[in-house]
RNA sequence: GCUCCGGUAGUAUAGUCCGGUCAAGUAUGCGGGCCUCUCGAGCCCGAGACCCGGGUUCAAAUCCCGGCCGGAGCACCA
């Protein structure tokens, strides 16, 4: 009885800690600086979900207050790649939106002293920030300050000379509440606002007011962000407004495969993956072109991954299972011929066969015209000795009378399937030419493998001209692949 | 180096907060079988784990201490 009940036991998401329905505020913080990958559509995905759970709401927010990093064209990629994934937000917003409110806030904390203005160099900074030493400028009077930063949104001050820090405690044994900075001034113009401004908050003041000001509950984030948490909480704290719940949880890696976008851009400019979309990326413009199924993605956040602390390293063959099991069911089957060879039937065929284009789902069929001539795959072709038998699936058994040059020469026998006789799959004579581009692990360790991506040639069946670019495909005994262009496949999975 | 956080089968997880129902559940992968006109799907069976050492307790995967191993952070990036 205990048993039944383990069994079939359905997995849940685990509740938020002081979580109730309706009334959870969750975001989705994409820095609009790089590829979307695997990463973030599971924390949209983890976001959604409980958004979904609670019936509560979720922000999209871009954190774009870094100009020299942010480009205009990836916020839409975010926006595409997450409805992609079946993420839906309730409202959307960009932190450069509110530069006067981060304004006006800097200002409160500079008048109550909670925040200073300071000319120190970076070098200077990071001794004094190592060591726990205090510079002159931080006990100067708010009106210094003020005076200072007055001149810093006037423009007077440039890049470099002056940023603002907040008071912290330089002893402090997380170095992130030791007097960070808070505002710095960039000239570069930002691909939404222009040259209007140049005096920007840094992260933790931009993500602790926006937080606050979107009603945020709950923040879940990866734990690399852990450190943070204390001096977020400490700015809205002096301003007054609420923390927060903080869920924070390991980064998500999968085996061979880099996730970071610094690591991606790298491999894309060395040339050893031909672009954002190589099919053996991480990225969301990989998974989505090399077949993977927003279903699949959701079911694997949903059961396989957990919000915890500890490190994961996912192996592809639990996505690959779980894509799997998503497309199975509408997904048609055609004969692909890799590596082809010729088997040349003594006693000539001549017929049509209409052959089902899945085993259980009504799906129609496609017909195969055949005359005396088939291809088999070299796989197969090469175990075959003359007194062989093999069947060709939906036609015919053959037994193998010669092995020549480029070939088999073979005796159409009729019947049907046997037990323990094999089955293969073929193609007749008129079929045409096919590649299918096979992703495999990028890295072996260290080093990214050069054959990691490799290419399989053969033959297909006529009726694969009607498949349209973008749909799926079982090649019988090949796997499930994905139509990219116009006569290439890409591989799914097995 | 300093600080913080982790450690359940090959992998991902459930259980850990509130010790007994855990001789540890699930999925995937692996081995075997059945079924099937695919090496796919489905069904059945099997092997496989509480990092190590102490302690507390009638009882420890669960609580405490130490060790080992792993990860993260130490930016005018986010």
């Amino acid at each position: 009885m205990a048993e039944e009940r383990r069994r079939s036991e359905e997995r849940r998401l685990p509740e938020l800690p002081g979580a109730s329905a309706g009334a959870v505020v969750l975001r989705l913080p994409p820095e609009p600086s790089g590829y979307m990958h695997l990463g973030h559509a599971f924390h949209g995905l983890i976001n959604y979900l409980y958004r979904e759970k609670y019936g509560g709401f979720l922000w999209l927010r871009f954190e774009d207050t870094n100009p020299r990093k942010v480009r205009a064209e990836y916020y839409d990629s975010y926006r595409e790649g997450f409805r992609w994934c079946g993420v839906k937000w309730d409202a959307e917003k960009n932190n450069s939106d509110d530069m006067d409110l981060y304004y006006s806030y800097a200002e409160m904390l500079l008048e109550l002293g909670g925040l200073y203005v300071c000319s120190c160099s970076q070098e200077e900074m990071a001794k004094q920030r190592a060591e726990g030493a205090e510079c002159s400028h931080r006990s100067m009077d708010a009106s210094w300050h003020m005076e200072k930063w007055d001149r810093m949104l006037s423009g007077a001050m440039r890049e470099g000379e002056a940023v603002v820090r907040f008071k912290g405690d330089l002893q402090s044994q997380n170095t992130a509440l030791r007097d960070p900075v808070l505002f710095r001034v960039v000239e570069h113009p930002h691909p939404l606002k222009g040259d209007r401004y140049t005096v920007w908050p840094t992260y933790d003041f931009a993500v602790a007011i926006q937080d606050a000001v979107c009603g945020v509950t709950h923040v879940l984030r990866t734990s690399e962000f852990m450190f943070r948490d204390e001096l977020q909480d400490q700015i809205r704290q002096r301003l007054g407004l609420r923390n927060p719940v903080y869920v924070e949880y390991s980064r998500f890696e999968f085996e061979g495969t880099p996730l970071s976008r610094r690591r991606i851009r790298e491999l894309i400019e060395q040339g050893i993956v031909r672009g954002w979309d190589d099919p053996r990326l991480g990225t969301v413009a990989a998974a989505r072109r090399r077949g993977f199924t927003p279903e699949a993605l959701r079911e694997f956040v949903k059961s396989y991954v957990a919000l915890t602390p500890s490190r994961k390293l996912y192996s592809w063959d639990l996505l690959y299972a779980i894509n799997r099991r998503v497309i199975d069911p509408k997904t048609p089957r055609l004969f692909f011929v890799p590596d082809p060879r010729r088997v040349v039937l003594k006693n000539p065929m001549a017929v049509k066969v209409s052959v089902p284009l899945h085993p259980s789902a009504d799906m129609g069929s496609r017909a195969l015209e055949v005359g005396d001539t088939v291809f088999i795959p070299g796989r197969d072709a090469d175990l075959l000795k003359p007194g062989d038998r093999v069947r060709l699936k939906y036609l015919t058994n053959i037994r193998i009378l010669d092995r020549v040059e480029g070939g088999i020469v073979a005796e159409a026998e009729g019947g049907g399937p046997e037990p323990g006789l094999q089955v293969i799959q073929w193609v007749p004579e008129k079929s045409h030419r096919l590649e299918v581009i096979v992703p495999g692990m990028l890295f072996r360790g260290e080093v990214p493998d050069p054959q990691s991506l490799s290419t399989v040639s053969g033959l297909v069946e006529a009726y694969e001209a009607s498949v349209p670019v973008g749909s799926a495909v079982q090649f019988e005994r090949f796997g499930y692949c994905v139509k990219d262009a116009a006569g290439v496949y890409i591989f799914t999975h097995p």
